[in-house]
DNA sequence: AAACTAAACTAACAAGTGTTAGTTTAATTA
DNA sequence: TAATTAAACTAACACTTGTTAGTTTAGTTT
């Protein structure tokens, strides 16, 4: 059942572009012509421009929304949560660096996928803030704007997709284990 | 000479658009029915498309060097010159969000300016760097991937458009004080 | 009153857009 | 060998794109 195989260049090739140009200054022209065939071959493969992005970005909301779920219900402190989340990104990240593009930048274009999108998103970083709350009550994590913390971790996470491509010599392991450091204890000696 | 206030009017409501679709995605109609005006009459005021992203991204761009140049020459150690950098992008930033997104992710599409632009930035990342491994050699950095740090600095940084519009009752020396903390000293208690 | 000017308008263009319909090719299966 | 199928093709469509040319309008200056 490798049926799926061609589809699959495709949108990896997609998210390729997507990545260099943005969704909208890619055409349909632009992906056939990468893949070396003709605009009107693509449409044996896949259905739609829209039913490509829907699926690039989906997929890997998806994956993040489970990946939070077994952290969640994982037995560990929140210092311990949010170290797992980082590899979370780290992972999912050096997997699908294209992909990732289009969840950061193309998400707005999803259209009729749109809402089911948003509400991953704000239930995971909804999460998110509730495990650094958690890490304060336990008296673990400063006592500072919660709101501003998640913002400014998720921030670097979210940006992995453009530094990850030119570091690759770093592994994924090293890669996680120099953000929690970071991330967690701050830049001060 | 108020003879440039309806051109800055366009650009200021074409980096409102941009920042919601992205600069592709949006039209010279989009931009002539958000203003009231059919697209034709923007030419009136603007030479092209084009020209409004590169009046909206160079500028920012060089308002970033000129505060990057100041900081340089400035009497501080690493530490202080590293909160100067982050009230300076919180400040540039609260006065022009819109600007800031087509900054962070339409800057590919400048075409005849885009040499220009990577340079600025490449500049910019340079310093910024140079600034942490001064820290480091001070002893007052932690002695870590100084690229590591820039990188997640830099992305919390470049994040900031997403979201000081959301907390508008935030001050911008509020919002500098609590970066600062955060991301120097890091999280845990 | 006449001349000027800022800023809108209508009409049109050439090129590019996503997509559909129907056809051809070449490899695989019955 | 015949039938089937995956995957390419050509041709065309209706619509959208940025932009230009020339015109009108209404307020200001001479």
């Amino acid at each position: 059942m490798k049926v799926e195989t061609r589809k699959q260049e495709i949108i990896l090739t997609a998210a390729k572009l997507f990545k260099e140009k943005g969704y909208s200054a890619v055409t349909m022209r632009d992906l056939a012509s990468a893949m070396g065939i003709k605009a009107a071959s693509l449409y044996n493969h896949i259905n739609s421009k829209q039913a490509i992005l829907k699926d690039i970005i989906i997929s890997l909301a998806e994956e993040f929304t489970a990946g939070m779920e077994t952290i969640l219900s994982s037995e560990s402190n929140a210092i311990e949560k949010l170290k797992k989340i980082i590899a979370l990104h780290v992972v999912i990240t050096s997997n699908n660096t294209f992909g990732m593009a289009s969840l950061n930048n193309d998400w707005m274009h999803l259209e009729e996928h749109l809402e089911y999108y948003l509400e991953l998103r704000h239930n995971y970083e909804d999460n998110f803030k509730e495990i650094i709350k958690e890490g304060i009550s336990e008296g673990i994590i400063v006592n500072e704007n919660p709101e501003i913390m998640a913002f400014s971790m998720l921030s670097t996470l979210r940006s992995l997709y453009l530094w990850i491509p030119k570091k690759e010599d770093l592994s994924s392991s090293d890669l996680s284990q120099s953000l929690s450091e970071l991330l967690i204890n701050g830049i001060r000696q």
